[in-house]
DNA sequence: CGCATCGTTGAGTGAGCTCAATGCATGTGG
DNA sequence: CCACATGCATTGAGCTCACTCAACGATGCG
């Protein structure tokens, strides 16, 4: 297993001029369909059977409505009752928790295709908050729904449990990384991690744009932001990366996945 | 919040005299059934049904066997393929990912009425390994059965969802512990846990014996086994612990609450 | 324009790491 | 039963990586 360490960490990178919310918004009146989106592939149909996709555009659109969220918006906030799944759309978002003094611990990121909110199923309430780190859109699912969809279909059964897995698996790899990888390593393995997610959905592999700060990237790598940057600095004096504030090109990404040779077996 | 953190870490601790293996190996010829278990309040049947409770026992003897382990002794390997999700009867486990430099990283331990395995289902191979720490006994429940199961019971596959879900919650508390405690802080929220799931198993909270190595708790959280010592060390000059090797007297609980007040709100 | 946010860089410090020695308990074989 | 080996825990000494505190420039927003 090479380090899905960060199956959570995100930014989709557009390079394309960014489409304002505003010329986005006459697309949101029409029913959202699963089977039309472009995200088909990698959200949450690509493991459900046609019939049960188009069960789940069947349902009343008024409980499976797409979510435009401005950019520092909070989606929801952890404690809050947990009645949705989130599909993010487009756009970037992170999770966190809050501590007792103040400071907030960054738990994952997500991009395009990528579900929110399942660890509100354990409790009833979402055990984390999720915050949009741009202006971005969401699909809100009904976890009740979902469930129903389930109990008539081993398949969609399935496919819950896989991502509640897979959520588990990833959670796994960052704890590895949280407890055994140095900053230089943790920053790669963020970077190479990001880069993957970024391929899978079409953008470059190379080169792409931070949506969070280095303190969000500090908080959930563990460390400071200042160590962040300076880490950034390295790979740059290293000629690993060439890095222009949250603007990043991967040089030499075969270097890079070296300086974490972490892998299993 | 309070730091579910550790819903992981474990020991559990018998100071009566051990059974020896032989001494329980009759009881291994009859037919496990969850109803009759003394485990069931805390197991997989705590949240099923009465009538799944006993379909499940009228399962195949063959398919949903018990287990015994010598300490030492490995139930799966990561990589392995994925059948069983497992129930530990007796003893304590651990759960382990091995690094490419030959080091293993602790994920988590596990003691009687946790269940182990649900991170296979993600790839249909186990992603991590799990070793006894002691001698132990285990119930291996086919998943298969249990998803079969969950397709006729709503409440049942809701049950495995929130086990999943309480899993990705109980990581995100550790990411918390690893990326923002230091070494005092992250050994009182361990021990600390592992107090409470003590309790909640009807032993003693406050005295108990730590079936792991130094090295292992080290690996869990992310520190050496010598900072593992000192600290332990640390807590007994601050009159919090008495510590004689594996044996734990917890002597000012609310004081070591307060060496991580992390609480979330 | 002024203020806030973000990122970079420097200097000094310290928590936790590495390396090493020692003690204790247990197991094994002569 | 003793000699020896092995595994685990403790403790010390020194070092280093990442932290804290601080200053400063760039960017963007009201």
């Amino acid at each position: 297993m090479s380090l899905a360490v960060l199956e959570a960490p995100a930014a989709p990178i557009r390079f394309a001029p960014r489409q304002t919310p505003e010329a986005m918004a006459p697309a949101a009146s029409s029913k959202p369909r699963c089977s039309n989106c472009h995200l088909r592939e990698l959200c949450l149909p690509s493991g459900m059977s046609s019939s049960d996709v188009m069960r789940l555009d069947g349902l009343d659109s008024l409980m499976f409505a797409r979510r435009r969220m401005r950019s520092a918006q909070t989606l929801y906030h952890e404690g809050e009752r947990f009645q949705f799944v989130y599909a993010v759309r487009s756009g970037t978002f992170k999770s966190s928790l809050t501590l007792a003094d103040g400071r907030e611990q960054v738990s994952s990121f997500h991009i395009a295709g990528e579900l929110m909110g399942l660890d509100g199923v354990a409790q009833g309430n979402h055990a984390s908050s999720a915050t949009a780190l741009e202006d971005a859109e969401v699909c809100a699912i009904p976890y009740a729904h979902l469930t129903e969809l389930a109990a008539g279909s081993s398949g969609t059964q399935h496919l819950i449990s896989r991502l509640m897995s897979r959520e588990i698996v990833r959670e796994q790899s960052l704890m590895m990384l949280l407890g055994s990888m140095n900053a230089e390593e943790r920053l790669a393995a963020f970077l190479l991690n990001l880069s993957k997610r970024l391929k899978a959905r079409g953008y470059s592999a190379s080169e792409f744009h931070l949506r969070m700060t280095r303190a969000e990237i500090g908080s959930y790598l563990g460390m400071t932001l200042e160590t962040v940057s300076r880490t950034f600095s390295a790979f740059q004096q290293q000629r690993l990366l060439e890095v222009d504030k949250r603007h990043i090109r991967i040089l030499d990404p075969d270097a890079l996945a070296g300086a974490f040779e972490i892998r299993v077996h």
